[in-house]
RNA sequence: UUGGUUGACCAGACGGUCGCUGCUGCCUUGCGCAGGAGAGGAAAGUCCGGGCUUCACAGGGCAGGACGGUCGGUAACGCCGACCCGCUGCAAGGCGAGGGAAAGUGCCGCAGAAAAGAUACCGCCGAACGGCCGGUCGGCUGCUGAGGAGAGUUCGUAAGCGCGGGUGACAGCCAAGAUAGAACGGAAUUUGUCUCCGACUCCAUUGCUUCGGGGGCAGCUCUCCGAGCCCAUGAAUAAUCCGGGCUAGGCUCCUCAACAGCCGAUCGGUGCGUGGUAAGGGUGAAAUGGUGAGGUAAGAGCUCACCAGCGAUCAGGGUGACUUGAUCGGCUUGGUAAACCCCGUCCGAAGCAAGAUCAAACAGAGGGCAGUUUCGCUCCGGCGGAUGCGACUUGCACCGGUCGCCACGACCUUCGGGUAGAUCGCUCGAGUUCGCAAGUAAUUGCGAAUCUAGAUAAAUGACCGUCGAAGCUGGGCAAGAGUCAAGCGCUCUUGCCCGGUGGGACAGAACCCGGCUUAUCGGUCGACCAACGCG
RNA sequence: UGCCCGAUAGUGUAAUUGGCAACACGACAGAUUCUGACUCUGUUAUUCUAGGUUCAAGUCCUAGUCGGGCAG
């Protein structure tokens, strides 16, 4: 992994499935800015053939913290939402290198909330290493899975 | 200068750093590099219209929906332009679902005489017919009075006369009545006086008296009969009968006067019945043309003049909506169709999550694997036809068309459809810019140049710097006003300069296009109008 | 993306074919009571917003706002 400040379409969630498996099984932490729906990664792909090339690929690939974004349309009008989701990619972006990898984040916006940067930056700072606290604790009490 | 109307345009600018999504190029094919591109006037609402796609499509009908001045523009429109008409604004301008109410139906609350049929209510009138009241005139009848004429005031008989009723053309006939007779019928009553004649006595004369008769004058005209009413009485009433009582009238005719009644004519009144009228009724959003004159019993388009409005014809202008003028006509027709409805025009349905290609998983179908309602043929493997039922045919029905018609399970194999997913559709198009031309314009034609977002858990962002309009604020200068006798000073207003602060509305493409509607901090430019001032 | 429905006092609901916005529960005020409750009387509406048609609009038409639902 690079120093780079890229964000490139490998670290976002796209499928359906994906979405669906983070808000049925994962952990929520949140203040009063954000909403963050966690998942270990390497769950997520259970199966596929096990050839070697690609099964490495498949670990560097799970290695990687993958987001998604939730906006529903009570936050507001569509550049509002367009806002929202922009700023937090961006603290995302510039913050990606602190926060912890291997992670399936679906982040949704607080009722309420002003959409600012710092703000969304501080509180993704705080509420991810706690999420990855909760997961890694769970793995512990469940080695099996 | 102030206030306003209208059209077009802009939508903070520049630079730097880190990112995101396509495209192009390159290589060492990556956890790449480089280049260049990357939201709007509304991208919005999804309200119309089209392209495109799939489905349906023999035909016509019904239903449903939309639209509605005229001409033009357009691929098309519910859009746009020009014009007409109406409303509105001092004006520039703005607004108009702007066909039909004399095809029909419905509705028009309250108020009001009446809300659409023309009449009815109040009112007005007294013309016409009738009623009532009054006056005048005429006729008839009655009564009273006056005058005149006549009759009765002895009895009886006979014949006859006269009145009324029925029938009948008349003549006549019939019946029977008496308020049609004191009157030419019957009964009763029946005065005074004068005069004449006659009689009575033995005779004569005269006178008187009496009686009878005739006449004159005066007086009188009763009663019975017959009419009406009341009381009492006996049987329920009434009538009759009995008893009692009261009232009026009375001979006839003629004339005159007064009065009364009836009839007729006429005049006046009343407004009672039949009528005439729609001028007036002040209510309402809306009231059956308006003004004036004539006319009338009173009135009325009843008549006339002018005006408004409607319709027709002709002429002028315009492609047309329409408009101008002239003549004529019936004399006047409520509103509402964003109520039903009628007329005219248009509309097949669904939509890029359409649709096309590839295609895991799961389910499914055929074959390995026999058997079908009926008829015909048959080489007995099948083939062809018919009927019925069911399903589908994308609003409905008919017609037409297509498909299916014994079941269960395991395995193998094949197959199509097709979900997740992937690719295409996907951005070269009624495209954009410029020029010329046609047209008042919308718009169109020609030529040249040019390619200008294409995402799909969904890009177009973050940070920094400089500049930057309005607004707020501090200072300075100038002008004006107030305070003051005046000046300075102070306060207020306006303009200019400098500094600080401030730091941008509505809003995010999702197949594309033409419109409409809605949201929007502000700014720039043009045209025009009104008022005031100056020249 | 397409389609459908709704909005009326504080709350829940009515209002026929366009003609005085009604009912219940609340709230407030008054009466009754020594006081409270009960009871009685009264008050309480920009009919979501704007515009239009009409003499007249909750109702009809147009545009918008908000809410709810359905299909794939």
């Amino acid at each position: 992994m690079s120093d780079s400040l890229r964000f490139s379409a490998r670290q976002r969630l796209k499928k359906r499935d994906e979405f669906q498996r983070v808000f049925r099984e994962g952990k929520i932490a949140s203040d009063d800015v954000l909403v963050i729906h966690a998942i270990w990664a390497d769950e997520s792909e259970p199966c596929g053939p096990q050839n070697s090339e690609a099964w490495a690929d498949q670990r560097a690939f799970a290695s990687v913290t993958r987001i998604g974004l939730s906006i529903p349309k009570k936050v507001g009008s569509a550049p509002v939402r367009n806002r929202w989701k922009r700023l937090i990619r961006e603290a995302f972006r510039l913050s990606q290198h602190e926060l912890p990898g291997g992670l399936h984040l679906v982040i949704r916006p607080r009722k309420g909330a002003i959409p600012e940067l710092r703000r969304i930056q501080a509180s993704l700072n705080r509420l991810v290493p706690k999420l990855h606290r909760k997961l890694r604790n769970r793995r512990v009490d469940h080695p099996r899975r």
